[in-house]
DNA sequence: GCCAACGTTGGC
DNA sequence: GCCAACGTTGGC
């Protein structure tokens, strides 16, 4: 059992979408060691902490766990969607994904929050530069984020 | 809108 | 295989 985080756009899928269609595709990751993370390392019912990223409050706001081993990411064979590969095939796919199933929401645990918590400070996430949407989370760092989600 | 940091592309 | 140029991410 492993745990991650994974962000993404609240203005695409925000973790009220996420929790209203249930277990569902992550689409849309076109970074080879984000897709690896998924594709290699994902077990179903790892935990996920759900985080908002380009949006007016950046951090994680809820709790989710992968739903499906991996599978082909069926917009790079879509033509008209943004998420289109024209160098993917069916035969020889590039993007592979996983179903991720909200499971609630919580509280806003900012980013500027977690990065003024010193047991955090080794989460890949907030390292310098970081911009990967998928990332490891350490056991340690799954429990204190927890814990600060359920805080107030 | 800015820009730092990083990833990808493509010429050589 | 190198690396400059370009594109993207994402916080601020």
């Amino acid at each position: 059992m492993k745990y991650w985080l994974m962000k993404s756009e609240p203005s695409e899928v925000s973790i009220d979408d996420a929790l209203r269609i249930g277990a569902a595709p992550w689409f849309g990751v076109r970074n080879y060691q984000a897709r690896n993370f998924m594709r290699d390392q994902m077990q179903v019912g790892d935990g996920v902490l759900f985080y908002h990223s380009s949006c007016d409050e950046p951090g994680v706001v809820g709790i989710a766990e992968v739903a499906s081993t991996p599978y082909p990411d069926a917009t790079q064979f879509d033509a008209k969607s943004h998420y289109f590969d024209p160098k993917a095939t069916p035969e020889n796919p590039r993007w592979i994904l996983v179903d991720v199933k909200a499971i609630r929401k919580t509280r806003v645990l900012s980013l500027a929050e977690m990065r003024a918590n010193e047991d955090l400070a080794s989460m890949v996430v907030l390292q310098k530069g970081s911009r990967l949407s998928i990332t490891p989370v350490t056991v340690a760092e799954w429990k204190v984020v927890l814990k600060l989600l359920d805080k107030k």
